[in-house]
DNA sequence: AAGAATAGCGACCGATCGGTCGGACTCTAT
DNA sequence: ATAGAGTCCGACCGATCGGTCGCTATTCTT
């Protein structure tokens, strides 16, 4: 995971990876047995990864806007921390794969389509309970908090600006809070 | 450019960009050298054709805000209608050098740079012109403006939903209007 | 203790990678 | 007429790619 993080998921050769792992290609082939395997597992690794770092911190909050907060809290200080050296795996991955066939571009639409829903639902959740408009495009939310994510890992992994961290959050603020009905005060940290 | 938009910078092989243009291997290393110097030379013409496309079609409206409104129509109907096959180039190239270093990281950067300077010129001046807040934080604004275009890259190359469009549009609407005093109604398209 | 998986090895395969080299051809400036 | 620059070619280079094969050593099961 790491290696695909920086150098991509078919910059993941089987000759370096074995060499890294100090065992020979052929001992190496055969746990996975094409490349393509190897590729998928290291995806479904990583959702596990993700999982932990970024939906387990907030599974304890509440569902709605308070665990949609700490999604994001969790989701910016994982590409803040540099949890892949590489950035997000899952970034690098869909604009390395979003453009060929194959079971590799499957996965990854498959693993995005769950996180959205996911987001989604808490989305919905919110506004159900009033803590968003009722009108809130579920859709439209998630897209923007995906941009925001995205664009903090470009931040940080071009240009080096871990700050760019304080962007993010208060992109987020913004986007959770700033749909309030005017005067409303946002629960979260106000910027 | 094409070819690198969809296989990425180093899937633009020598042999095969070689074989599509119905010229010899050799004949084509005779005009680049190596293959950094022909990946440099298509990011710099992927420069030239991205002016053309999305800044001078806004160079004609009147710096500020309105420049800023033309610039991310441009800028959306360039991802929508496809003008690189698999996407924005620099979106492509960027998560693919991001963790790299060499000369192709350092142009990237400099032409990332160069775009959010341009477009922070127009924040400042909108905000100076009183068609955005005063107080607006240029760079987080063209931060956010960014995430935007790359959540909808993102969304047309890996789902193939063009519709997605919609959303951006939305999203740069609240992003240009959503910060005036309550009350104001956004020039723009309205929701 | 016998047998079956499992894991790993080194050697090897054809294909492709980026790149070099010497030569042939064309065009232009002198 | 000729020299030089530019363009392109086919042949070739070592390295690396993903992958196969036959073999051995270990481990687990019965």
């Amino acid at each position: 995971m790491d290696v695909a993080s920086v150098e991509g998921l078919e910059g993941l050769t089987i000759g370096r990876l074995a060499a890294d792992l100090g065992i020979s290609k052929s001992g190496l082939l055969g746990h996975f047995g094409t490349k393509e395997a190897l590729q998928l597992a290291t995806l479904e690794r990583a959702a596990v990864i993700f999982d932990r770092e970024v939906w387990r911190p907030a599974a304890a909050v509440g569902p709605g806007l308070p665990r949609l907060r700490a999604v994001c809290a969790a989701w910016i200080s994982y590409l803040e921390r540099g949890v892949f050296p590489g950035g997000c795996l899952f970034v690098s991955s869909t604009f390395e794969y979003d453009g060929r066939g194959g079971p590799v571009r499957v996965l990854l639409r498959r693993q995005f389509r769950a996180w959205q829903r996911r987001l989604s639902a808490d989305v919905r959740l919110a506004a159900a309970e009033g803590d968003l408009p009722e009108d809130t495009d579920a859709g439209q939310l998630v897209f923007e908090l995906l941009g925001v994510m995205m664009s903090l890992n470009h931040t940080i992994q071009l240009h080096g600006e871990t700050a760019a961290a304080t962007r993010a959050v208060r992109a987020v603020d913004r986007l959770l809070a700033g749909q309030l009905p005017v005067g409303a005060v946002p629960s979260g940290n106000p910027a």
